[in-house]
DNA sequence: AGTCTACATATTACATGTAACATGTCAAGG
DNA sequence: CCTTGACATGTTACATGTAATATGTAGACT
């Protein structure tokens, strides 16, 4: 038995989970990546047991898949998995926010306005990543408003997973050459003189802009507009936020 | 070495996952009861990998808490705790049936009709145990409505939740010889002639029934009306559900 | 009595051994 | 050509070994 370092007060388990979920969400473990609980126990010079209870926290996290007796992959979401984390994500963060309106400290709200003030800062320096970071900054502080731990673990797992959602989606669609066979789709359905195909087959190209920006795209709702007519074919149903809320 | 008997197709860790946390909704294994690996696997006759594999699952699952180097133990919680689960269950199911309304397939809907007419024959048979089985069935259908597995899965991991959480902490306020140190406090502040103090004390105490059956008591909210001028001492702020949810 | 220490006990956290299982390759046989 | 099956490889799933750590308790000391 090989004697292994001293033990410290914080454990292997946490370590490596950080150490996944970074590299995950980094997008250097690319979704659909096998976690090879061997593999990784070399990489990471420590044994197998506590790889394999990092990747089956991830799994519990959402941010791996597993099949049993086939090992865990870092999770690949298509758009209706996308979609739907997005949805989930939406009620949860509403719901903080509704909740925070009459729950938050006057000190978080004196938070807020700091983080504002720094952010506008950032504006005016013309500095962009500080401008991300304030922002990263303010979304976060929003999920504590509401004072309930509960909602705010889900609001953060959520938050992961469709960070990454977005990247999986957005890949998965990026490496069919980057969208070009949906270009193709567009020029055959207008050479096809077919008015529907064609519109269609823009919407769907039109998703993945959605899916990069999804906060963004939302306030500016015209280009969605003309499109109620034909739905989307690749939802059954289109997702609440397609109109806005009526409650 | 010594043989086990032959794989199946089934894990281990999943039938012992299965087993804990039926026992534990059961009641068998009460909230802050520890969770000893070794010795549940010695009950269960497996070896501590897989058992450890269900604690953690288990924890994950917000069924029991962990605390490094301490081992887990099944999930107590207190009153705020309990609220808190509450409001993010009524919040998520609350936005899986707004969405549903939308997206519900006919299918989903007769579904839900047979249920009740099931249920509507219970209560002409006087069956109490078939009533409680429908209204399982019905409130787990709604849950499907929204077609999106994520708040599925959140949805179901918060009703187990609340249910160990209600169960938790009428149980920890009942072994407060039931309830009799409240009724002593509200005693002795009828004896002092505190009118804010014996209100208080009363509304502490009724707690336990809201949270005992937390759906039914909210719709008549006539016990509870008196009480915002004296807003209850448990929590810091009042919970969403105290006022008619104005979106 | 009250507090400390030393020891006994039990558990966690990590390491490692191994049979069952999944998968790819490759050659023999239809 | 396509299918089949033996073999090699790698992994999972489970079992077990062990040092570090937490906890309870009896006895020594103040």
């Amino acid at each position: 038995m090989k004697p292994r370092a001293k033990l410290q007060s914080e454990r292997l388990v946490d370590k490596v989970y950080a150490i996944l979920r970074t590299h995950i969400l980094q997008g250097e473990l690319p979704p659909g990546h096998p976690l090879s609980v061997p593999e990784l126990s070399r990489q990471l010079g420590v044994s197998r047991s506590p790889v394999r209870e990092a990747v089956l926290q991830l799994v519990a996290d959402g941010l791996a898949q597993e099949k049993a007796r086939k090992g865990a992959v870092v999770a690949h979401f298509g758009l209706e998995d996308a979609l739907q984390i997005l949805e989930a994500r939406e009620v949860l963060e509403v719901a903080s926010v509704r909740i925070g309106a009459t729950r938050a400290s006057t000190k978080d709200l004196a938070l807020l306005h700091q983080v504002l003030q720094t952010q506008a800062q950032t504006i005016q320096a013309g500095d962009l990543e500080g401008y991300q970071a304030t922002d990263l900054q303010f979304h976060k502080l929003l999920g504590t408003l509401s004072h309930n731990p509960v909602l705010e673990r889900m609001v953060g797992l959520l938050k992961d997973q469709s960070h990454l959602a977005l990247e999986s989606a957005v890949r998965s669609l990026a490496q069919l050459e980057r969208g070009l066979q949906e270009h193709q789709a567009v020029l055959e359905a207008l050479e096809a003189r077919n008015p529907k195909q064609a519109s269609e087959a823009l919407l769907k190209h039109s998703f993945v802009c959605y899916l990069t920006y999804p906060r963004g795209c939302k306030k500016e709702g015209v280009l969605w507009k003309p499109t109620e007519s034909t739905p989307c074919t690749i939802l059954t149903q289109k997702p609440s936020w397609w109109l806005p809320t009526s409650g």
